[in-house]
DNA sequence: ACAAAAGTGTTTATCATACACCCATGC
DNA sequence: GCATGGGTGTATGATAAACACTTTTGT
């Protein structure tokens, strides 16, 4: 924390941010959310969802509170990212920003908020040019994603509560960018037994219609192994 | 980054630091370099090699910095860990600290420097009591250190340049805290080629010797595949 | 009857694990 | 010759990867 007194009063100049990383999912592509910046520096770029940290507001609670004001979402499913603190990669001063990852269901975000905010989704690999080191951000929280959407039941996060065999895993290939097979996908998903097959089935991707499913946090809890 | 332009004008209470949790190796154990805190608050505690980020210092830099002022060590291998940010986790005021994780080779530090820092080894599982929230930070440094130890050659920076194959399971074990089969270690160690046999054996552990290695970073960075 | 997506098993290779004895040397 | 730590191989089970056909139903 601290070695010399004298160092815990100077006065720093150095500002905190929180950035947020929220992706969605449409059209078998992760996307991701971003808004226009209207003001300079950088006027124009597009940006992550960001803002400063409050005073006497914990790290969290500040990426919390930021995603709320920009999404209306709460409860989200968020986890810090890494911390990127170049001297100079905000032309504004000296700005040492904390990223938070969120993935959210595009359904039950309020379309309202995104105009209200200029923000708007962009597909993964569609991306406009970005503020500062908003790019790096981006794509240290992809490598995160895809390492963890293998160790851990965040993709649910993108469903809705009832979801089809196909659909998760297309969203699995959208996420991993790769082809996966059925028949392997399929045989992992249903070993582990946090997946229950519901009566009801979804008739609008085909005749013959797919089994809905729910992912059953309870029973993840009881075993917390997890491996795609 | 940033919403609205007026957040930009506020000025945050909020100070900024970097803590290093630097782990050596001795007696089979994986050890902590902590230093006593000879100042309020929580005086006669110990504490993690910390302080404040520098005006225009980048943050990877500023870790370096305190690292290098507490231990006269330079170019050591070192990661970000986490960002702690709970609003009250110093009491003197609202400090968000990055944790930054190294591990040096114990032989090759300056023992001056530790007794003029009041610096002290201390094995991490006979840690004594830490300031502020610093336990949550050696153990969250922990966990990710067990975890990249087995997919990464840092443990190497553990030992000297020559090191035999009993050596570098003793540290395995006592990185992972439990025991490994000898055979099965070396197996895996050797079926990676970055391991190279060297002629000359150590003859101080035992009577028949055991062969020193060298750890070829180049022909690690070839393949960069690396699993234990 | 056919188009379109859903669903289903087996084989093979690879990797992880468990396990016990001989070797080289100094005393 | 014996005590000490160093070094070696094999068999078994588990996991991952490749692969093709049948089912259902609306038109």
């Amino acid at each position: 924390m601290t070695v010399y007194k004298k160092e815990y009063r100077e006065l720093q100049q150095i500002k905190l941010a929180v950035d947020c990383i929220i992706f969605g999912f449409n059209d078998n592509k992760l996307e991701l959310l971003l808004i226009h910046r209207g003001f300079e520096p950088q006027m124009g770029k597009w940006s992550l969802i960001g803002g400063f940290v409050g005073e006497n507001e914990d790290l969290d609670k500040a990426a919390n509170r930021v995603l709320y004001k920009l999404s209306g979402l709460e409860d989200i499913y968020m986890e810090q990212v890494k911390a990127f603190g170049k001297a100079d990669r905000d032309s504004s001063g000296q700005v040492v920003s904390i990223t938070y990852s969120a993935m959210i269901l595009k359904s039950e975000y309020n379309e309202e908020q995104v105009s209200k905010y200029n923000a708007k989704w962009f597909p993964i690999d569609e991306l406009p040019e970005l503020v500062f080191d908003h790019k790096d951000m981006v794509e240290s929280a992809i490598r995160r994603l895809r390492r963890r959407v293998r160790n851990f039941p965040i993709a649910f996060n993108l469903l809705p509560a009832k979801f089809t065999l196909p659909q998760l895993q297309m969203l699995y290939e959208g996420i991993l960018n790769e082809p996966i097979d059925k028949r392997n996908f399929r045989r992992k998903v249903l070993q582990m037994k946090y997946l229950i097959r519901l009566e009801e089935k979804d008739m609008s991707e085909s005749r013959k219609g797919a089994y809905f499913y729910r992912f059953d946090k309870a029973l993840y809890k009881l075993e917390q192994n997890f491996n795609l």
